[in-house]
RNA sequence: GGCUCCGUAGCUCAAUGGCAGAGCAGUUGCCUCUUAAGCAAUUGGUUGAGGGUUCGAAUCCCCCCGGAGUCACCA
């Protein structure tokens, strides 16, 4: 059984008075003429001329000022807000009271008036008729908006606890519109992802979520089971196998936008579950995906934003391309002093590495080393747009060599603030080769290793086949949302975040 | 998973070993142009759960639950 809080008591008090006087507290059905941003742009229109505006407005009930024989309310729908005035005059007193005594903020309600400027000059529907179209059992986070002289809003008592803000978003987008308007540009900003490689011919596929083998990624799985087909599957880590089977298939240019899992740690980045654009590109290398990239992401922020000078945290960045091309290996010499091309294994490099005063983890591959370099000392310092490229072949098991160097593929990863927004490559083509990759990853990592790339057999089938080469590209939606955002969480750009289980008593 | 911090009324927050409080929300009354309306009165608490120390615990200790930050893993 619910345990109702003394303030719920109350309103279910009021609800049951509602229901023994036959009134209906959910009914079925609602009207409505106007929103409210019609509502006021109508009437501004028609003031001029002296011409009258009806309208039926539907909303919920985000303030109250009684004054006796009149009172006043903002309600708010998915436009905007819109204040009701309540007379006696058009009424009469037992309504007036009635609307006083039972409508709490929070209540959706339905009002019938014209449309009116009152003293101090706002915009305001007369209410001639009012109803309840569904009635609040539990308070709203109370939040009131205080409008300031020079015309800022301070919200007091505002809905911020960052663990009720997730449980329950469905109260934090209630209370909190500048989060209603997060949603609505994060749903912007993946229409114009679309629209930009729609554009550009590519097309838009779906590839199984519920896979018998997981790929495409270094990352642990999820694992769930059939029952029928008695078999265990896995939920998806990466879209990349499936899309690159499709250009076997000769779809020369395809993408999908969707989710991704991975079994693994939660932070302000990570969520176990996030929205992943892939797209492979024939005839394409990692140089034209670059070009791509920097064009697809200065597209979206135009659409979405109107500007390709954003801020995040401190920093002004500039999305303008074409971005800066830094290679790897550059990039890490500068900031450690250490030459990755001079040290050929872990051991070397590892001593480089100590010879610098620098202290890398021990027992981990030349790749696994690289990385580290990266994370620890140079994705900090890459603020601006920059294309870091030409990544070591140990950590890339699905990228093309560069021709004549073995040790280094034709890859780079896009950041910008500081983090890591996309990853891409020109894509490993040849059956064989590829099949020693995986025969190789099997090799180096531990056998019980769980990062390590099961052999995807149906995959390199495929590629006997005959795959055109071509060059393929990854991006965390999630962190572009961030980026253009200014959102330092990706908990603030995600509906649901995952949480823990909570305990209901 | 490790470490650090946090959890007090519906919301935002006080009280740091000595009577659990404020603003808003709520309830009652007054009020025909208010807008965090105002004025007056008033309700509301298992201080996240459990255990311990103490004459006395929101406060100190242990354990559990949840969250935040950070490290590890990763995108």
């Amino acid at each position: 059984m619910t345990e109702y809080s003394s303030l719920e008591k109350i309103r279910l008090q009021k609800l049951e008075e509602l229901r023994a006087e036959g009134i209906e507290t959910y009914p079925t059905r609602a009207e409505r003429t106007h929103t409210s941003a019609q509502a006021i742009a109508e009437f501004e229109a028609a003031e001029k001329e002296s011409r009258e505006v009806g309208a039926t407005l539907t909303g919920r009930i985000r303030a109250t000022r009684a004054m006796g024989k009149l009172s006043f309310a903002h309600i708010e729908d998915g436009d905007g807000k819109i204040q009701l005035f309540l007379r006696v005059n058009e009424l009469g007193q037992a309504q007036v009271e009635f609307f006083n005594k039972m409508f709490d903020i929070g209540d959706f309600v339905q009002a019938r008036g014209v449309m009116m400027r009152t003293k101090s000059g706002e915009p305001t529907l007369l209410v001639h008729e009012f109803h309840m179209l569904a009635k609040a059992v539990s308070p709203l986070p109370a939040a009131k908006d205080e409008t300031l002289e020079d015309g800022s809003i301070v919200r007091h008592a505002a809905l911020e606890s960052a663990e009720i803000r997730a449980r329950q978003r469905y109260a934090d987008l209630a209370v909190n519109p500048e989060v209603r308007e997060t949603f609505r540009k994060r749903a912007a900003i993946i229409k114009a992802l679309r629209e930009f490689l729609d554009d550009k011919g590519f097309l838009e596929v779906e590839t199984p979520i519920l896979q018998p083998l997981y790929g495409g990624a270094a990352a642990r799985p999820f694992v769930t089971h059939h029952n029928e087909l008695e078999q265990d599957m896995y939920l998806r880590i990466s879209f990349e196998l499936y899309l690159k089977k499709l250009l076997v298939g000769n779809l020369e240019k395809v993408y999908e936008i969707g989710r991704d899992f991975r079994n693994e740690g939660v932070s302000f980045k990570h969520n176990p579950e996030f929205t992943q654009l892939e797209f492979y590109w024939a005839y394409a290398d990692y140089l034209k995906v670059m070009e791509l990239t920097e064009q697809m992401i200065a597209f979206t922020a135009q659409k979405v934003f109107g500007t390709l000078k954003i801020k995040y945290k401190e920093h002004d960045i500039d999305l303008t391309p074409p971005w800066t091309r830094l290679e790897m290996r550059a990039g890490l010499l500068n900031v450690t002093g250490v030459d990755i091309y001079a040290h050929t294994d872990a051991d070397s490099l590892t001593a480089g590495l100590r010879a610098k005063g620098l202290n890398p983890p021990v027992g981990v591959p030349r790749g696994k080393l690289i990385d580290w370099m990266l994370g620890e000392y140079l994705e900090p310092t890459l603020i601006q747009p920059t294309f870091l490229y030409d990544y070591p072949r140990d950590i890339s098991p699905l990228a093309k060599s560069r021709p004549n160097d073995p040790l280094t593929v034709e890859r780079f990863e896009g950041y910008a603030a500081g983090f890591e927004l996309c990853n891409a490559f020109t894509e490993l083509n040849d059956p064989l080769d590829q099949e020693s990759r995986f025969v190789e990853m099997g090799r180096d990592y531990k056998a019980d290793d769980e990062e390590r790339h099961p052999l995807d057999e149906d995959y390199l089938r495929a590629m006997r086949y005959g795959m055109p080469p071509n060059g393929g590209f990854g991006m965390g939606v999630d962190r572009l949302v961030m980026l253009l955002m200014d959102k330092h969480s990706i908990r603030e750009v995600l509906l649901f975040p995952a949480l823990r289980k909570e305990e209901f008593s």
